[in-house]
DNA sequence: ACGCAGGCTCGCT
DNA sequence: GAGCGAGCCTGCG
């Protein structure tokens, strides 16, 4: 719990902020919250003058607006106030899966946690990626396990899709919300996570064409496009760079050229 | 051969 | 500097 204290220090940094022009006080001060439709039922969406801060399914919080409220003020450390509609562009983003330029204020994340959420914020609908391609995308390659970590505390799931991070041996993997609610989302945007899943039980992760001799991971949009004929399955990228094959551009199965 | 549980390890906070 | 996993790997049954 916050003092009066630390709340006035707060006031008094936030107005020297001010100082240099003419500002919304109210927008500046006080972060605003709603709840808004998503995909997977309503949720908790709050925000400050920078962008959606922070994001919970009404499941998460037992539909008790004091959690959620509880749970903001921990992530936040200043007031937030009820608004009639969430910020323009949120219910579109959660609606479509793609949050495009929708301000986001990711304040208080360190930037190794910003960089994982970046990364994570530009697999496409549809579409999946293991950690371990998040962490390559970031130049971390063996912080693997800390990118699940950092995607564990993800202030705004859905928005930021960690859903689509899933476990390198093709097993869906943990979420903030529940696995459950992780596949239901995959699946809403045409995962298919059955034949992933049966890929798997072939240790086959990566999809080629043996027209085109790219690879691809399984879930990629031109994997997907592959005609049965000329569908190659291959373990890792090593064994189809062997046959011949190369990295999809779009996917990106494997950063390091070779 | 395969699914599973346990142990292990590695960066980040 | 210790603790912590939304993972990974291995060995067993």
């Amino acid at each position: 719990m916050a003092t009066g204290e630390d709340d006035l220090a707060r006031v008094a940094r936030m107005l020297a902020e001010l100082a240099p022009g003419p500002v919304d006080l109210t927008g500046r001060l006080f972060a605003q919250w709603c709840t808004v439709g998503s995909p997977v039922g309503e949720v908790y969406v709050a925000s400050t003058d920078r962008g959606v801060c922070y994001l919970r399914t009404g499941e998460s919080v037992g539909g008790d607006d004091q959690r959620f409220l509880e749970q903001l003020r921990d992530r936040l450390g200043r007031p937030a106030r009820r608004a009639a509609r969430p910020p323009a562009g949120v219910a579109p983003a959660l609606r479509s899966g793609r949050p495009g330029r929708l301000p986001l204020d990711l304040r208080g994340l360190s930037d190794f946690e910003r960089a994982v959420l970046e990364a994570t914020a530009r697999i496409p609908v549809g579409e999946t990626r293991p950690y371990r391609w998040v962490a390559e995308r970031i130049a971390r390659p063996t912080a693997v396990r800390a990118v699940a970590s950092a995607l564990g505390r993800n202030p705004v799931p859905l928005l930021i899709p960690c859903h689509r991070v899933t476990r390198a041996n093709g097993d869906i993997g943990g979420y903030v919300f529940g696995g459950q609610v992780k596949e239901r989302l995959l699946r809403l945007e045409d995962v298919n996570v059955d034949e992933v899943n049966d890929l798997a039980g072939e240790h086959v992760y990566f999809l080629g064409s043996d027209t085109t001799n790219i690879v691809c991971f399984p879930t990629c949009h031109h994997a997907r496009r592959i005609t049965e004929p000329h569908r190659q399955g291959f373990r890792t990228i090593a064994q189809a760079r062997r046959a011949g094959y190369r990295p999809c551009k779009h996917c990106k199965p494997a950063e390091l050229a070779a």
